[in-house]
RNA sequence: GGCCCCAUAGUUCAAGGGAUAGAAUAGUGGUUUCCUAAACCAUAGAUCCAAGUUCGAGUCUUGGUGGGGCUACCA
């Protein structure tokens, strides 16, 4: 049994012993002791003076007799100001770093045959990677590692945006200015390549929009519709879309191609499979840097007229009604949100649709209980639409949905914005992190004795642990800001300082076997040593919590608690490791017992890291 | 207008109603004959405002103030 479970117990039975009367779990509570005073964990006793009708001091004093005398476990307390102090034996300490030194799969739960799926990143196909999807592909993927380590069997998904009119702006663009050019003629990573055709079209209609609204038509509706006092600027900026869709060559040329590819018509699709190929190439790239991946993508050119069944039965089911002219929405002012239309009245789906029947679609796929969307915050209101609807409609995963909404990324100048040209890009991001840790490498000099390909490789795995620590280690409701400066940071709380931790454990071992000891040797050793330090004891402590702190992670879909986990383990043993001396210790069985105590570190630091996508590098 | 979220050192982040609000960074000063100084030690610095609930409030309630988001027969 959970060490604080035995003390909660041991807790109820000493308030009914001593005071008789029955306690809830609920109403003892427990924390880990401050490091400045002494024992491994505190309870508190001021919500007990009620019931024993004492000062809250004597009731510490008598419960801690109490369990010293019935908990083996306990071997010791103190009470301050109405805080009870206990003390966890060596033994008990000792006897849990045994069990877990040789467990790779330490903080694992085995299997429990639950399923759960996760949609992250879905991003779109005529923009590159930047830093928002970085923050969103970070909190999918950790969250995915998350629910395995709970023992959960996780599907990875995401959705692509392949179509639509935004697809067929590049499309055309590409066809009108792009003098068949391709991403290997031009040297242009591929996904870029499609996203400069895109801007490229922009910045032509933009053009072509200016010249219009100093024509004749242009003057004439800005006078008709305008209304009074409106500036000109102000008129147009919101007339752009009306432009778009009942004036524009461009627009026009744009809403042809889109019908073209409604139409099947196969000169457009190789076009389109062409750019979408090009694109998800780049994609591939940058998720491979990232070092992540998905069980299965979801196009939406297959599902975008998914839905329409569930329209149908929707109506049915008195979910839905349907409007004079023929729309049919969704009431939900019940549930305080608003009035929903789920089919316009010419008969097509809007974006909602597609949404409730992918789900549906993805219940048949896959058979998961709980659904979780990585999306950002902005998007709150329609989830909350989406999963009342579903709710109503009783799909069997109804209460498994789970928006996992994440705050935005903002720039220590502001939002991003991709029309003031402030995005910053991924693939541009992770170069320049890359950079940094191969300077901050170069300097120390400590792997230059190592063949390149592996310096490189251990490069890599310290820029990248100092980006994705960055943002992980953020509450993911929270707004965060990124200073790219800050980003790139090797010391302190990051990444790389987490890592320096598990190096210099790998270092201390290999000079331990090369002064010929062995584990199989120490290991007999540890059980012996008599005097375990209070560094040494907050060290196990933290370990103990290791499972725990996963799984709470998982239920609250928040890495950032595995983040501030290891970064407090990895400062605690660097605190270790300049106070004591591990391979000179005073006694053989004090070496052993630190050399134990250092393997569990790294394999804690090692599996911790790992679920948020950071890998660890034997040397740096 | 309505609804939702956020507010903590100069800055970036922590703190399941519990002790003297923790870190990092920037600043100042120190540590290397000894296991990797990407480390360690010392120093200084913060809960937006006002009421309320409680033995106890950064945390809960109400009201302000400031910031952000959503409120399409767009996707």
């Amino acid at each position: 049994m959970n060490i604080t479970a035995i003390i909660e117990n041991g807790v109820i039975n000493g308030v009914k012993n001593l005071y008789g009367e029955e306690v809830s779990p609920k109403q003892v509570t427990m924390n880990v002791t401050r490091k400045e005073f002494e024992g491994d964990y505190t309870v508190v006793t001021f919500p007990f003076t009620k019931i024993a009708k004492k000062k809250p001091d004597e009731i510490a004093q008598e419960l801690g007799h109490f369990l010293v005398e019935n908990i083996t476990e306990i071997n010791n307390f103190n009470v301050v100001k109405g805080f009870l102090n206990l003390s966890i034996s060596d033994d008990f300490w000792k006897k849990f770093l045994l069990e877990i030194t040789d467990n790779q799969d330490f903080g694992r739960q085995p299997a429990n045959g639950r399923k759960v799926m996760i949609e992250y990143c879905s991003p779109n196909t005529n923009k590159p990677i930047h830093l928002g999807h970085v923050r969103n592909i970070l909190l999918g993927w950790s969250c995915s590692q998350l629910y395995e380590a709970a023992g959960y069997e996780v599907v990875k998904v995401q959705v692509i945006n392949d179509r639509g009119i935004a697809i067929c702006k590049s499309m055309l663009a590409w066809q009108k200015f792009g003098n068949d050019a391709t991403p290997e003629s031009t040297g242009i990573k591929s996904d870029h390549f499609v996203g400069d055709y895109y801007v490229m079209f922009e910045k032509k209609f933009q053009k072509e929009y200016k010249a219009w609204q100093g024509s004749e038509e242009g003057m004439e509706i800005f006078h008709t519709k305008g209304k009074e006092n409106q500036p000109e600027a102000g008129f147009f900026k919101i007339f752009k879309n009306t432009y778009f869709n009942e004036h524009s060559t461009l627009g026009k040329e744009a809403r042809e191609m889109l019908m073209k590819w409604e139409a099947n018509d196969p000169e457009t699709m190789a076009l389109w499979q062409k750019m979408n190929n090009w694109v998800y190439g780049g994609f591939e790239v940058t998720f491979n840097k990232l070092n992540i991946q998905f069980d299965k993508y979801y196009y939406e050119s297959d599902t975008y007229l998914l839905g329409k069944d569930a329209v149908e039965e929707g109506l049915t089911k008195e979910v839905f009604y349907k409007k004079e002219d023929g729309s049919v929405w969704a009431d939900l002012t019940d549930a305080k949100l608003d009035h929903k239309v789920v089919m316009r009245s010419d008969g097509t789906s809007v974006y909602i649709t597609q949404d409730i029947g992918t789900a549906q679609s993805r219940y048949k796929d896959y058979g998961c209980e709980k659904m979780v969307y990585v999306v950002a915050d902005e998007q709150n209101y329609h989830f909350q639409v989406l999963f009342e609807i579903l709710k109503r409609l009783k799909e069997p995963y109804s209460d498994g949905l789970f928006h996992l909404s994440y705050g935005m990324v903002d720039l220590p100048s502001g939002k991003m914005k991709g029309r003031e040209g402030t995005v910053v890009d991924a693939d541009n991001l992770i170069e320049e992190v890359i950079g940094e840790a191969k300077a901050a490498s170069s300097e120390r000099g400590e792997t230059a004795e190592l063949p390149q390909a592996e310096q490189d490789e251990i490069i890599q795995k310290i820029g990248m642990a100092a980006l994705k620590y960055h943002i992980i280690k953020v509450h993911p409701k929270r707004r965060m800001v990124f200073d790219p400066k800050e980003s790139v940071d090797l010391q302190g709380q990051t990444g790389p300082h987490i890592q320096y931790a598990y190096v210099r454990v790998n270092s201390v071992i290999r000079k331990a076997h090369s002064i010929g000891l062995q584990r199989e040797t120490w290991k007999s050793l540890v059980a012996n040593y008599p005097n375990m330090q209070p560094i040494e004891k907050s060290l196990i402590g933290q370990l103990y919590r290791f499972p725990e702190t996963i799984l709470e992670a998982a239920e609250d879909f928040d890495p950032s608690t595995i983040a501030h986990f290891c970064y407090d383990l990895a400062k605690n043993f660097h605190k270790f490791f300049s106070e004591l001396s591990i391979l000179k210790a005073e006694t053989e069985e004090a070496r052993a017992f630190r050399l134990e105590l250092c393997q569990s570190t790294a394999n804690v630091l090692k599996t911790g890291m790992g679920l948020l996508g950071i890998e660890m590098p034997e040397r740096m």
